[in-house]
DNA sequence: TTTGTTTGTTAAAACGTTTTAATTACCTTT
DNA sequence: AAAGGTAATTAAAACGTTTTAACAAACAAA
């Protein structure tokens, strides 16, 4: 009562348990068992461990990790947390990362690789012991850099190209080609996509995919990608607009952002979807979904991703030694068809 | 180079400027300017500051910690953070804890009072300077000891009843019994509600809005409170059914999950919203915008969320020493109403 | 000259761990 | 009884900061 209630240290427990301050710190972490261990007394290590436990001792993080060297931080930097399909990934992420006794730290570069840089350097300085990291357009050179540094790295969602980096991605060049594919099976000749202008590999996979589904169907003709910066996505109007001009009759909308936007568009216009005009799109959506309207969209395997970016740079923190070995995950995507909205389930509630 | 690339410490500096490790401490941190600062030659000053510069240094934030007792982090920890609600607001606080020069954890209870103990536990040993909690049923007790311990603490979006707590929340009140006013001036009289069981002061509250909304307009005898649990969500189905042998005509749902999920059921069971039934909903949601589902819906004022919550933060940072104000912020709840769906805004695009 | 004040600088302690190397105590062997 | 081995324990250094108290030098006032 009299002390204040001041924080307990490992050598309140040694004073109680009337050892030193080494034995305590063996014990707690549990070096006194195992193969090359310290050899600590069965008793006295019980001991320690029961006033441990009735004092409340908590290891202070900072003084371990300032003598260790390891903080069991990791750091997640992606576009915008507030995204859906980041959101996901992150809890994913954060739970996991709990169960390794990891916590995590997230950021948002909002596409700006300066942002990004400087995510990283603070990130550094907290002394997280790798990163995942979403990279964007214009952080190839940051990146790689790290990478040099053999500093624990794991790109998630896109790549750097001609960088020896692990990486978690998704199958975008088949995700594209199959969604793409929906609609030329449902007869639809005029499809043209929407994208962005920013150089990214999974955008640039999704157009080939889209691209190749196209010429193999024999309608390489009317192939066309259309490019939105995406500081300028109300341009999406008069994109649809010229598309409307020549006949299209439905669209590949590369993300969910441009697909919200651009059905938001139409709608605007007065256009109805799918009656005026068709659509798939990646990532799933509760709009599109409850009112079906799109006719297929691409649905990527959050878990997966999440899981699967968490174990490679843990993996990657354990082994910083080595050479660094660079792994590549290829998720696959999974296409949701959905009926057509005519055929929406008008199961009437049976009884009463 | 032969050095391998060890991290430059102020030792370094000191050596490289040819003074004493204390000056370069005293230079990083400002200390040689200012009111009570620690006099300090301009030009010595200058030279530290250019070797700094020149070899990059980092300071060790772990080493920093120790001696300071300060980390620069907080701790949000919300229900859920993949929920686009408090992914919203997680955004928010980061931006702005950023521009502090703090770092923010997230962690996700899961409603489960004994995963938000757990996460009060990390974070602490983390060392966080402050939490931003959204508080679950449960958690009273747990909070409460926090708060005695002097801990900075702000509550979000729910309060914990007769604890002295800091917390920004909306008039939750005044949100419900607004949007329960939509209906009622659309003409609709049997307005059910459909909440939780859960005991939490923010659904407490709406419905309390919606009942006296119904009193004050003449239908208390229509007033009905579904209460449902959230493990059991499916649960609705049976109770939309029931409502609908009553003739209820519209329903104010007290979250966007619940809202969701309801509207979602009505569609399985072949009824169209609004042609079937009306309804409101807390929060606004992209498919409810898009197709004019929702009849108003009331929309939280997400970045005073975060805003205000990380100011009463830091300021209860700051002022640790004194006994703990507590201060609760009310923000105002923006009733957006909807045009009905058979007038949505037919503008066929113009020309072309 | 002495005394006092201001300015600039530094030595050293402290924060709470982890880990190495040394030490003690107690058995076995000879 | 001496030597060697093993089991259990510990003293002390190190991690990189911040901050206090002391010190030196230069100058001003007496």
């Amino acid at each position: 009562m009299g002390e204040r209630n001041r924080k307990i240290t490992i050598k309140d427990i040694a004073a109680e348990a009337g050892v030193s301050i080494a034995l305590v710190s063996f014990v707690m972490n549990g070096k006194s068992e195992g193969k090359n261990a310290y050899r600590v007394n069965k008793e006295t290590a019980e001991r320690i461990r029961s006033v441990a436990e009735r004092l409340n001792y908590q290891p202070n993080e900072a003084a371990r990790v300032l003598r260790s060297g390891k903080t069991n931080a990791v750091g997640v930097i992606v576009s915008d947390i507030s995204n859906k399909f980041f959101a996901d990934i992150a809890r994913c992420i954060e739970d996991r990362a709990y169960k390794h006794k990891y916590t995590v730290l997230f950021g948002s570069t909002d596409e700006n690789p300066q942002k990004l840089e400087n995510l990283i350097d603070v990130f550094r300085n907290k002394g997280v012991d790798g990163l995942i990291v979403v990279p964007c357009e214009g952080a190839e050179q940051t990146l790689r850099k790290l990478a040099n540094e053999n500093f624990p790295l794991v790109l998630l969602d896109r790549e750097v190209p001609g960088a020896e980096l692990s990486s978690v991605v998704l199958n975008n060049r088949r995700a594209g080609y199959q969604v793409a594919e929906v609609l030329v099976r449902q007869g639809f000749r005029r499809i043209e996509m929407v994208s962005y202008s920013m150089n990214l590999s999974n955008i640039r996979e999704r157009e080939e995919g889209y691209r190749s589904c196209m010429t193999e169907n024999g309608l390489g003709e009317y192939v066309r990608i259309h490019h939105l910066r995406h500081e300028r996505l109300d341009r999406i109007v008069e994109v649809l607009r010229d598309a409307r001009s020549r006949q299209v009759e439905a669209f590949v909308f590369a993300t969910n952002t441009l697909a919200m936007q651009g059905v938001t568009a139409m709608f605007r216009m007065g256009w109805q979807v799918p009656r005026d005009c068709s659509m798939v799109c990646f990532d799933t959506n509760e709009a599109f979904d409850l009112y079906h309207t799109a006719a297929a969209c691409v649905s990527q395997p959050i878990e997966r991703f999440g899981a699967e970016a968490l174990d490679l740079l843990l993996k990657s923190i354990e082994h910083r030694d080595q050479p660094m070995a660079c792994t590549r995950v290829v998720l696959t995507p999974e296409i949701v068809e959905y009926a057509g909205a005519e055929s929406l389930p008008e199961v009437v509630s049976a009884e009463v």
